[in-house]
DNA sequence: AGAATTATTTTACGCGCGTAAATTTTTTAT
DNA sequence: ATAAAAAATTTACGCGCGTAAAATAATTCT
């Protein structure tokens, strides 16, 4: 029992009737050794607990086997979320992920890669503050790193974008209120930080002139990622006034979440039944979606497919080594959730 | 303009006059140096962006600058933002943070105590699973690196726990809930997961004791971390039979918005007014308690307290090099929130 | 069985830095 | 001003591994 403690290759390939070389052949692929060999490792392997030292593993690599994972904001669950599912694939194809936030600060964004960077990592997937990013530091960054953008694109940096088709998912839910009742007003911020929010604003636009409507944004001030805290604010303000909107449609689901709190503290009905106020609907399907009162109508983004090919997308280029430059794009459509608010 | 790229540290200390040895002791600690030799490397530093490779500088050195920081599930708000809270005060104390979730798993938690091991850090700070933690694993672990537990404990397991003092918390809700109406049932998971949910309950039966009244536990099935759901699902149960109580206390946030979807579905007035049917309230002030449908009174952890001490206690750990074995417990108080929901 | 192929070992070197010990410089005390 | 003490710097060595090239062994094919 309590075999001597191994402290490096050259000690565990001793106890393991190989060369040091060979060892460490089969730590960066055990495919690329015999299979005797790798039964011989893996049975010593069990028996004494050795694990490379990960820092002199990755001193003389060109390539280490980390993936940078790169949120704005991990605060907010639906990142949380997206973050957890990229991280198991990551784990999955064999890589070691590093989750940072940058808290939505355009220095803190600019932090986190420099950090990266000195990890030389395999690649990046990163989701950019969007606005508020350092364009210039991203497209560096993006020259060294094989990076995929998800979530929300800069035009023209990193290799690929993956993320939401907001022309489809919003005129999707733009006709699904307009048929079931009054056409949708749009309330957002009138400074988004986000590119989606920008093709939102364009595709409700567009939504609307398709079916001859004429349009209504609700643009109210804010700023920040506090946005149940915006849309409570502003959206008090607006529905209490007497031309409010009999629907609104919400850039994203945390506006949403706001609203419907300022409505219920106005006592104004939400939902699509003949006595209700007031129909408001969001977008992405939030977590917390399907626990508002009532329940938010929303369109759901696959993320799941955002993080399966944003994943597979990276290790494509990690394994062709190739910076094929600007690559495509890649938008998912959303999915109708029809709940009781609108 | 483009000065030639640094290499390495002896390029580095070559082009500002100073020997190799000497710019490691700055990087190790810019204060060992002196202040002329300071100057030249800063200066040499702005000019050059020179970065010592991570790898390297790790490789040798005893004890890294990383701190660990492990949280049993990023996907909760909650920990996402006491994690962010951590996070920023690790590198305020001139550490490097290295974030890692749990994912609510037992074997996700063990693997990131094993990546934390090979990564040499200086310390850890853990929110355990609870129940669910291999015991024997942490046990191990915190034998090897100094750790501090916080938000939820581990008897005996670390240096020193962090957390809150749910017997008081849980008392003082208990009290105002009383004596602002009918005297509380209190709503958790018959399994829980989570020491704090244990000590809630506890600290429920306790006080209800004091106050000479009946205790009523409403304990309801399910697993995991899905507490809006299973609050929702167990909670229509509840709601809808006659024997409903008047006053809900709930274990946790999550819980009780799951609690008052339900309640909304089956068209309860919830809050205190004289025409309501049902208050609720829950416990620590979760980021969307106040958005919820009436805002949830509640009990806010301090966690803004709790991030600092934990830090505090796990810097001085580290700086006195002392492993002092079972240290103490600091438990802080939380502060009532009162919102419409009782 | 012999040749061609594939897998493994040996040899040899270097990565970029930490760190103890020796040396030099600077500061303080006399 | 000079010696002693303290601080800063340099010298010298090694950490644990990757990796390339050459040599050897095992396997597969004809």
């Amino acid at each position: 029992m309590a075999p001597r403690k191994i402290k490096n290759m050259e000690e565990f390939a001793a106890v393991s009737g190989l060369s040091r070389p060979t060892v460490s052949k089969y730590f960066n692929d055990p495919e690329t050794v015999r299979r005797s060999t790798r039964d011989r490792i893996e049975a010593a392997l069990a028996q004494y607990d050795y694990r490379p030292n990960i820092y002199a593993v990755n001193q003389n690599r060109r390539l280490t086997k980390n993936i940078g994972i790169v949120v704005p904001f991990l605060a907010d669950p639906f990142f949380a979320e997206i973050a957890r599912t990229i991280e198991t694939l990551c784990i999955e194809a064999g890589f070691r992920p590093i989750l940072l936030s940058s808290h939505g600060d355009r220095a803190v964004e600019c932090e986190n890669l420099d950090s990266l960077k000195s990890l030389k990592p395999a690649g990046v997937l990163m989701a950019p503050l969007g606005r508020a990013s350092d364009r210039r530091a991203i497209e560096r960054f993006c020259d060294e790193v094989p990076t995929v953008l998800f979530d929300s694109n800069i035009d023209s940096v990193g290799e690929d974008f993956i993320g939401s088709d907001n022309q489809q998912s919003i005129g999707m839910i733009v006709d699904y209120l307009y048929r079931t009742g009054d056409p949708p007003a749009f309330f957002e911020m009138s400074k988004p930080v986000n590119p989606n929010a920008i093709k939102r604003r364009t595709a409700y636009l567009s939504a609307m002139e398709r079916l001859g409507l004429a349009p209504r944004l609700i643009q109210v001030a804010g700023e920040g990622w506090a946005f149940e805290e915006i849309g409570f604010q502003a959206g008090g303000t607006v529905l209490a006034k007497r031309t409010r909107p009999k629907t609104v449609l919400c850039s994203n689901d945390r506006l949403a979440i706001g609203l419907l709190s300022a409505a219920f503290e106005l006592q104004l009905r939400v939902g699509h039944g003949p006595d209700a106020d007031i129909r408001v609907a969001g977008h992405d399907d939030h977590p917390f979606a399907r626990f508002t009162c009532p329940g938010l109508t929303t369109v759901a983004q696959d993320y799941a497919a955002i993080a399966r090919r944003s994943v597979a997308r990276l290790v494509d280029l990690i394994g062709s080594g190739a910076r094929a430059g600007r690559g495509a794009d890649t938008l998912f459509p959303g999915k109708l959730i029809m709940r009781t608010s609108a």
